[in-house]
DNA sequence: TATCTATACTACTCAGTTTAGTTTAGTTAT
DNA sequence: ATAACTAAACTAAACTGAGTAGTATAGATA
């Protein structure tokens, strides 16, 4: 996007052997590197990309804007360090909360967890829910932060229930763990979708539980007699 | 967003009856109208709402900046009609196409054939792939064109299933047909999201026809003893 | 006569650079 | 160890060159 050729900055040169001179070589402050992340986060996430201003983020910081500079070549070098620090350290693991003992047990309750903490992650959390939107909206113009996303987010969501879903396949005579895995997923993030992201729950509204009861009610054999409506 | 307060212009009149001034009112061209929005969708679609850029929109248009503003109030009133035109003209019936003869026979058959018709929507087309990415995008920004979407498309999407599932209930042993519904669009708009809008098709590959079989196999409750994969 | 075009304008914002001066931290000399 | 020195990280501010939304004007068109 940004095309110039100019002497790189040092922060480029983190990483390369030093030349000579390795007097007093202090580095770019990591402190002021977290702080414009930081801002940079507030910013990206409420404006979009192209909406964000590189003057905003500085003064958001609370650092001068040829720091930002000094610490990321350009906004698109910014934009690229705050999703993959995001994808990394924020919104990895939804499921490291689930104890052990929940998924030695029995099944329904076990899927039942799972299927809340999925839920919890989008329900509640505006900015999980700006880092979604984020991520969704800008996926044309930035595949290769999308398929950070998808490593680092969906792959993992799916592999976890494809690994448990594959140990009880036998007594949930399940034929395909990895997709009933997609279905489980797909129906909870779309309904976190529909339901917060686009502002649907008075329109289309739905309880929770009732979507969750009805998903394991399809993952899990038994079919019981009594409805719960409709 | 934009806070001025200027005398409306004719474009704001449209649906409003007119006051006394009939002598001689010549209308805003409909062409023009249209081929601002066709330049509008063109522009919106590739580069987002921040980075779209009147002047950009009129040239795309082949049509002058002034009459941009002639027919429509601003950048945000544009959007906005544009949106809604999108949403109602272009993205509302993804299920016109099902015959009712496929309707009334096999379930597995007729299920199969919704299931096509929804990632065909959105497996292939790009512009409908970068319209579901400007909504998402957008939704924090412009909740009210999000709740036209859900109004739209998806209540419309679950609706039909619903009204489907509703008549099968009994021969499916379904006990709650919305919530199906709704797990099933799901299941299907997240594949797309993943495979499609996120570029995941190469990290986590999955056959359509697999997600399909799967879906259907929970769905209904004939469990056969053959297994395809895993 | 009203819609259109082309063009230029206003007032502003933007990404990124530069300049001049301040702070900070590591090195060296005392 | 302490003080002096020095180079780099920093700040504030101005600046460049380009782009922005939206308006205004004068003339073409139908």
């Amino acid at each position: 996007m940004s095309s110039r050729s100019v002497i790189p900055f040092r922060a480029i040169l983190q990483g390369m052997e030093q030349p000579i001179i390795n007097r007093s070589i202090r580095q770019l402050s990591p402190e002021k590197t977290e702080a414009i992340l930081k801002g940079a986060m507030q910013e990206f996430l409420a404006c979009g990309y192209a909406a964000t201003s590189m003057d905003r983020v500085a003064a958001t910081a609370g650092v001068s804007k040829a720091t930002v500079y000094n610490h990321f070549q350009d906004k698109e070098g910014l934009f690229n360090a705050l999703i993959e620090q995001l994808v990394h350290k924020k919104f990895r693991s939804i499921f490291s909360s689930i104890d052990d003992q929940t998924l030695q047990g029995d099944p329904t309750a076990a899927l039942t967890q799972i299927a809340n903490n999925v839920l919890d992650s989008g329900l509640g959390d505006a900015q999980y829910l700006n880092f979604i939107r984020l991520i969704l909206g800008e996926s044309g113009r930035f595949p290769d932060l999308a398929r950070t996303f998808v490593r680092n987010v969906e792959v993992v969501s799916c592999q976890f229930l494809k690994q448990y879903l594959h140990e009880k396949a036998e007594s949930l005579r399940l034929i395909d763990p990895e997709a009933t895995g997609r279905i489980f997923i797909g129906a909870l993030v779309h309904y976190i979708i529909v339901q917060e992201m686009l502002h649907g729950k008075d329109i289309m509204p739905m309880e929770r539980d009732r979507l969750i009861t009805s998903l394991i009610f399809h993952i899990c054999p038994q079919r019981s007699p009594l409805s719960p409506s409709d």
